[in-house]
DNA sequence: CATGAATGAGAGTTCATTCAT
DNA sequence: GATGAATGAACTCTCATTCAT
């Protein structure tokens, strides 16, 4: 039905405007000081209106985060179908970092906050486990990726999951590190110098020598 | 003169007892949700007493940010002038970040808790200040064993800054990552053998192959 | 006009669909609690619909009062023209009371609700009028009952409208004493025992011995 | 010590004289259309002064009733206690009612609308704890009287809870109904001789006659 | 007539901070 | 210095009501 459609589509564009705003708030703030009515503002909506399309502001916050989480899952796994041995999958993982970056970096560290910080022990039960599920879910598509490499001998012998998450340390690191540096003194942006070496050194020092 | 000195060590206690007070208070809750009161409590003092230790609330988080950054500082610049090659100088590095962690796991957090979050944005402009400054003295001390090992031949040839600020990075990353699973899902805590591999990886990474 | 008739048939029809769904809500969340949202669900309607049928909420919450203040003023008007003497009118009173209650015992809590309790304060001098209107005119039917017996020398020379006023409020205390149990304790409904034992004794109470 | 107690008399001062502003907010409003606000103004003080004596708006709120219930249940259960037939302790009883009344008759009020209203539904299980046991307790002091009255054969022969029940009801019932009347037409205050009536007929109904 | 998304005023509540004692 | 009661601005969220479709 066409006006069903219609609906769903502005019902739809009217949470993406909410979204945008409220990146943008959070970026600029942080999710503390953000206040609905900022968003509302930034959207130019009234603060009720949020509240139509968005539980509460945690849920609105958590929206954003759990976006390019399941972008990342999907991306991830992508890559560990395909076929190649480990080192080209490496090379395609960290491609696809650099998508998942590019895909939204605002997101990107917002996510990274949201795990790092405070927030994170406020959250509801349930959107715990959603967040929980899905990094889950992504650590364990890497370590496989790193579990083929080990057994093809490319990669050295260490625990799949510990080397999971190292690189996803190292990328969530280099990321946070880069954008504070930037709020700390205004430095030019050298992210993707940083990341590229970053990786660099990293596949290195996972390679076994032949 | 002994009674200006009493009391000025007198007032020094204090504000250690807030200190540790604080510490404890932000762990638990986070510096958003902490309350001055909660603080208040926990050290057994009133709240209008930390005001005469602290200007406010956001002065006294700082204050637990800084003390570590400045411990960081004076061990890495004691590493950097000791004798001894880059990778021998590496070596010590990293066991200086071990006893900065161990020094004051909580606060280590807290430090990357305000590098990486909404708070930095909202920092006086002196804080701020002193914050680069403290920051920005260290990663040149890190860099500076990096770029005599480049000049030794035994790092790879890459800007010792970034190669400083990837250093940096994976260290803040592999903490903030292991404290973010063990708050999602209650993880076993294996922060000292992830950090241990993290570095291993990063030292055969930036190293050159004789 | 049948076209005419037929439309005020199907509003009315519409009003009764609200009225019915609104005292559902009222008697499950209590008029503050209740939202307009929630009734207009009920009905099976959207909330704009409501106010093509009722000015406003508290307009709807008094219709539903005026319709059995409205049921009640009948009932007892036609009791009042009976003919019997007064222990007999009195009788019948009493029929009439459970009648009322029978006709919907919602409603009529609500009514007492209306009357005992802050809503009361905030309605609009109209409908304010029109509750004092009809409830001067039902307990001034019932005091002429009582007028009546007095007269007759079967009821104790008290003035008639002190008497209705005191048989209105054992009928309200009772009703409202009773819900009021069922909701603190969950205990058993005596609701139709304990007002057969007080209509008896007030019975008993104004009746002059021979 | 001097000072504590003087401090704890204060606090109970401050209590008292919030407790006395919201009575008259409540009366003058109702619980659902008082705000905090319009409390704190009345009390002279800042609303966050309020939630340092009251956990919330309901908690105040209830501490008014809680405590006209506390004395109706001390002052009957004193009547209970004292020597004399069972009709001497019903006017003993009746006595009280107006001692109750009279010790706050603002209070008593607010305990029929709590009772009698929606507020119940939206209570604390705990609130609702006390409330029940509170008033659980004087019905069955109440119906020790009518049932000792039974045992001497000077009391109809009905269940003697039942006729506590309805003892309450006609109290109450005429309270609210002619503080209705008053505020629905601004009639004169009755209440007195309404009450006096209403037990007279009360005590005519149930006393056996000899 | 009916809809229901949008509104926006206003509610209860919290908490960093102050200041009289 | 130390206190802690008091402050009041600011927050999130609700909901009666409106109005373009």
């Amino acid at each position: 039905m066409g006006i069903q459609e219609r609906k769903e589509r502005e019902r739809e564009r009217r949470r993406q405007q909410i979204i945008v705003a409220a990146k943008r708030i959070f970026k600029e703030k942080g999710f503390g000081r953000a206040t609905m009515e900022d968003i509302a503002k930034e959207a130019e909506l009234s603060p009720g209106t949020l509240y139509l399309y968005f539980k509460n502001k945690e849920d609105l916050y958590a929206s954003l985060s759990l976006r390019i989480l399941q972008y990342l899952g999907i991306r991830i796994e992508h890559v560990d179908r395909d076929a190649g041995d480990a080192l080209a999958k490496l090379d395609e993982l960290i491609e696809a970092m650099y998508d998942v970056y590019d895909f939204d970096p605002i997101m990107i560290i917002n996510l990274f906050h949201l795990q790092s910080s405070e927030t994170l022990k406020n959250l509801s039960p349930q959107l715990m486990l959603e967040i929980n599920t899905l990094s889950k879910k992504s650590i364990a598509s890497i370590a496989r990726i790193f579990e083929d490499g080990i057994e093809q001998g490319m990669i050295i012998d260490r625990h799949p999951v510990a080397l999971a998450d190292i690189f996803w340390s190292l990328f969530s690191g280099v990321i946070l590190w880069e954008s504070s540096k930037k709020i700390i003194d205004g430095s030019k942006d050298y992210l993707r110098e940083t990341l590229g070496a970053a990786f660099n050194i990293f596949r290195k020092g996972i390679t076994v020598k032949k």
